[in-house]
DNA sequence: TCTGGGGTCCTAGGACCC
DNA sequence: TCTGGGGTCCTAGGACCC
């Protein structure tokens, strides 16, 4: 059996938890730049306030219906993460961290009985961090993913933790499902099945499989198998990312190839930070960079380039090289740029890599970074940094920024009791 | 005026190999 | 006149996830 638990509501959660007067209140959270809301609580969900909504077509309900409004605090919800993932770690020696509020675990060989099981994890997390989960229980990920669903749906009914441990409840659930609301069906996919039929999972589970296998490759297939209870996609045990990415929409439009160039610069360091964190070298490195898809009227750019890198390296001062020579080559003057990004990919392992005969990264580096990374975490984040970078790292407007209640000893000395 | 960011996986088609 | 077949690797793009 498989657990899938998640923090309901996960960022307005965090932002309510800290403040009691927010309870019962509509919030939202929006996205860098205070664009998009990217996460609502239940308050905000039932007036209707739509995931994605550009911010600025919100205005008129968001003044009047007093929703509070907050600029995304990732350093408070990444921290926030950190610990419900650790308590929950404790209840499986197989834990599967799938995004920064929802976990599996793997329960086989769990003797108690689940439903408790779920409630007790549900308790302890509350009790530790305030935070709401829901719990679903199931023999596969999908399964679990689509228990959890109940949970959530039926609060007083299910307590919050939802287990499918017969055929009779996985087809009760199945019937209940919609085809796009289940896990790996996108719109895309949705909207084909409505054409053949299919509406809810049952009459999916129902199509036979080479018609899956045509129109929805394994994929497809695999997820047909999963909801008739047959455990194909498995726990992921590699706790490395397979790539690494910083991009950003930039509050102002950029004209100048050295403004690109310090972003680039700037996004290439925190890509290498990261990097180096889970102790990879890349072989491969990405950047784009695009003009404003919104301002239809003005002349439309967008170019990516893909460097593969001579040898594997973590070092900053090697990725910007390649960096400032892609961007060269994809730059065009003026234009009004708007967004910019860079991807690292190819990882190997930094211990065991395999020497090239001709080209390999300075070895003089990777003691320098050791030496740079020490000191800006024993310090200040940014007091060792290249010179091309601003010491602004993220250029965003963040009006409604929350302080970091949980990791920074400032911020907490800030906050007005009462 | 104002429109996010970070990931994973699969496939088709081209280039190349023998 | 008649010009193969099997394989790998790479990459762009699509689809999906939160």
């Amino acid at each position: 059996m498989f657990a899938l638990i998640d923090c309901n509501n996960f960022y307005a959660s965090c932002e309510r938890n800290f403040d009691p007067k927010l309870v019962g209140k509509p919030i939202v959270v929006l996205s860098n730049n205070d664009g998009c809301v990217i996460a609502r609580s239940e308050e905000a969900k039932q007036l209707g306030i739509q995931m994605g909504a550009p911010a600025f077509q919100c205005q008129e309900q968001f003044d009047k219906h007093g929703v509070e409004i907050f600029s995304a605090n990732f350093t408070l919800y990444g921290d926030m993460s950190r610990r419900v993932m650790s308590i929950l770690s404790k209840y499986s020696p197989v834990q599967e961290i799938y995004s920064i509020d929802e976990c599996f675990l793997d329960l086989n060989g769990i003797d108690e009985d689940l439903s408790q099981y779920g409630l007790k994890m549900k308790k302890q997390v509350d009790l530790f961090t305030g935070l709401p989960i829901s719990v679903g229980i199931a023999p596969t990920k999908t399964l679990a993913k689509a228990a959890n669903r109940i949970a959530k749906k039926f609060p007083k009914q299910t307590r919050g933790v939802h287990v499918i441990d017969t055929d009779e409840l996985r087809l009760k659930a199945l019937k209940w499902l919609d085809i796009g609301d289940v896990w790996g069906i996108g719109r895309r996919s949705a909207a084909k099945l409505h054409k053949n039929g299919v509406y809810k999972a049952i009459d999916f589970i129902k199509l036979p499989e080479s018609w899956v296998l045509k129109n929805m490759t394994i994929v497809g297939l695999n997820l047909q198998k999963e909801l008739k209870g047959l455990p194909v996609i498995e726990m992921e045990r590699e706790e490395k990312h397979k790539s690494i990415s910083t991009t950003r929409t930039f509050e102002t439009d950029y004209h100048s190839f050295d403004q690109l160039k310090e972003r680039i610069v700037t996004f290439t360091t925190l890509c290498a930070d990261k990097l180096r964190r889970q102790n990879s070298l890349c072989k491969r490195m990405s950047l784009f960079i695009k003009t404003n898809i919104h301002k239809e009227t003005r002349t439309q750019y967008s170019k990516s380039i893909d460097i593969k890198l001579p040898f594997p390296t973590s070092s900053t001062l090697e990725l910007i090289e390649f960096a400032v020579e892609g961007l060269t080559s994809i730059f065009k003057e003026n234009l009004h740029y708007k967004r910019a990004g860079v991807t690292l990919s190819d990882f190997v392992d930094a211990d065991q890599h395999q020497l090239s005969l001709f080209f390999n990264s300075n070895p003089k580096h990777e003691k320098l970074m050791q030496a740079v990374d020490e000191i800006n975490q024993k310090y200040h984040k940014n007091l060792i940094r290249v010179a091309t970078t601003d010491t602004q790292t993220f250029k965003m407007k963040q009006a409604r920024l929350s302080p970091c209640y949980t990791t920074n000893i400032d911020d907490v000395i800030k906050v007005k009791i009462g």
